[in-house]
DNA sequence: CGACACTTTGAAGACGATCAACGCCGGTGG
DNA sequence: CCACCGGCGTTGATCGTCTTCAAAGTGTCG
C-alpha cells in the first residue's frame, strides 16, 4: 500500500531536490514501500529491472560476485539514495549487481513503465536524475583513476574524508557508518590491507580506536581538493565542507612525496 | 565557418542516432569546425567549459596529470565521439580533464549554452545523450571494478577484446588502433607490466607481432561476457559481435582458473 | 646512416594478497 | 556466573605481482 513518508526522509532525497511538494507527492504516491531484513536480496545480478527504488531507511550494499566467489562492494547507499538509476534506461534489462540490506531498511519501489511515465511529466525530476547519473559516471570515473594510481593507505585516506562530505561528520571526531569488512572491501582490498593501511595512517595525524576515528591534520593527510583545480592546486583544505560530493581528494600528495 | 560534414562522418556520432536528417543539419549549422594538430591541446584540466565537442577526425586522449607529473588516460576517444557531455551539465564550470590529439584531428565545437539551448529543442538528441551519459558510467563501474580486482594480464585480454567490439575489428586478425605506450597508459600501468603481459597472453591464444594481434582462441582468453548475464554464464562468446558497447568481459574466468 | 621514438628484457625492490595465529567482544547456554 | 562460540579485527610471515631503473633491441624517417 501507499505509504505517507516522513518529511524529513522527503527532504533527504536529492532526486527531489528544487521539485514542487505537490509533485513530490504525487510521485511518492505511485510507489509502496518495502521493508528489507539484513542479508535478504533487493535484488540479484542478473534479474530483470522491474523498479526503482528511493531508500527511505537503513543501508544497502551494491556488490558483484566473481566466479571465484569473490564479493567486491561497488557501493553502500543511505537514505535518500536511489537505486537503478541508469538500469531502469539499459537496453539489457536486467540488474547489473546484487543489492542486499547491511541492516535492516525500507525503499519505496516504483513500477518501472509507471516511474518512467512520471519523470517524463515531471521534468524537474528527469533534470534531476540526469544530474544524479552524470555525477555518479564523474564519480565511477574518478574511482577508476584512483584504483589504478593510488596506494593502499592514498584509497583509504580519500576514502575516509569523502566520507565525512557525504555524511556530514566531523573530520575531528566521528565514527565509522560501517564496519570496516565492508569499508575495505568498497575499496577494493582486503581487510588486512585496509587495517595495515590504517596503522600507516596514524603516521599521519589520523587516529583510529574500533570505529572512532579523528583526522587531526587534514593537509597532512592530502587534504580536500576540488577534482576541478586539483591540477592549480587553488582549492583549500575544507573547500569541500559544503557537503558537495564533486569535492574529493584527487591526490593525498603528502603522502606521495614522503613515500610511506 | 559553419562547414558541411560527410554524410559518412554524421552517420558515426551515436549523439544523432534515429535523429531526423532535418534536425541534424540544423544542429550542426550551429557548430565550428576546428582542425588540431598532434600535442596541441583541445583543452586543459581546470580551465573554464566554454564547448561541446563532436569529434569528426582524428583521435583525441584524455588525461589527467598527478602532482609528482605522471599522466593517467583517462580514455581515447575517436572520429563520431564526443566530449564534456556530463562537463557541461556541471556546477563546477571547468574541466575534470585535459584533452589532446593523438594525431591530426578535427572536431565541431558548440557553444554551451547554444548546445543546451539545442537540446531542449531536439529531445530525441536530448535522450540520447541521456542514455550516453548512462552508459559512461556503467562502463566506468565496470572499470573501476576491474582495476581493483583484475591482473595486469586481465586487464590487457579483457581490453583488446572489447577494442574489437568497439572498433568492429576481425578478432583473429587486427591491428592496434594506437600505441602500447597509450593503451598501458590507458589501463593504468606502465608499459613495461603491459609488454609483459601481452607476453603471458601469448599461452593462452593471443599473438602479438608490432601492431598485429591475433586472437586464435576466445574461450581461453576469457571469452565475451555480457555483463548482465555474467553470473549465470548464459553469454555465448561472440555474443557481443554485434558492436555493443555493453558487453564486456566481467571475469576473463578461464585466465582467473588457470592463474597464469 | 644515424637520430629518435617506441618497445622489450632483466634485475631489484615495493606493495598487496594470502595463510595462519591470536585478541577482543557480545551473545548464548549450561 | 562462567564457558564457549562466532563475528570481527589485528599482526606476522611468506609469496606473487607490479613498479622502477637500467640496458639493449626494433623500427621509421629524414
Amino acid at each position: 500500500m501507499p505509504l505517507t513518508i516522513s518529511a524529513d526522509v522527503v527532504r533527504m532525497i536529492p532526486l527531489f531536490s528544487g521539485v514542487p511538494e505537490q509533485d513530490k507527492e504525487t510521485l511518492l504516491s505511485g510507489g509502496y514501500v518495502r521493508q528489507c531484513a539484513r542479508g535478504d536480496m533487493l535484488f540479484a545480478h542478473g534479474e530483470p529491472v522491474t523498479h526503482f527504488y528511493i531508500i527511505i531507511s537503513g543501508m544497502i550494499r551494491l556488490f558483484r560476485t566473481s566466479p571465484d566467489g569473490k564479493e567486491k562492494t561497488i557501493n553502500v547507499l543511505t537514505m535518500g539514495q536511489t537505486l537503478c538509476e541508469s538500469e531502469i534506461f539499459d537496453v539489457c534489462r536486467s540488474h547489473r549487481v546484487n543489492a542486499m540490506p547491511v541492516e535492516e531498511s525500507a525503499v519505496i519501489e516504483f513500477p518501472i513503465e509507471w516511474f518512467k511515465d512520471a519523470i517524463r511529466q515531471h521534468s524537474h525530476v528527469a533534470l534531476n536524475l540526469f544530474s544524479l547519473i552524470a555525477h555518479q559516471a564523474h564519480m565511477a570515473e574518478i574511482e577508476a583513476e584512483h584504483q589504478a594510481t593510488m596506494s593502499a593507505a592514498q584509497l583509504v585516506a580519500c576514502f575516509l574524508q569523502r566520507l565525512c562530505v557525504l555524511y556530514d561528520l566531523n573530520l575531528h571526531d566521528f565514527e565509522l557508518p560501517y564496519s570496516k569488512t565492508l569499508i575495505a572491501s568498497r575499496l577494493g582490498m582486503e581487510l588486512e590491507t585496509f587495517s595495515r593501511a590504517v596503522t600507516k595512517l596514524k603516521e599521519y595525524g589520523m587516529s583510529v580506536r574500533g570505529t572512532s576515528v579523528a583526522i587531526h591534520d587534514v593537509k597532512r593527510l592530502g587534504g580536500y581538493v576540488c577534482s576541478s583545480c586539483s591540477v592549480s592546486g587553488e582549492c583549500e583544505a575544507y573547500h569541500s565542507l559544503h557537503r558537495r560530493q564533486d569535492y574529493i581528494i584527487l591526490h593525498a600528495e603528502g603522502m606521495k612525496i614522503q613515500k610511506f
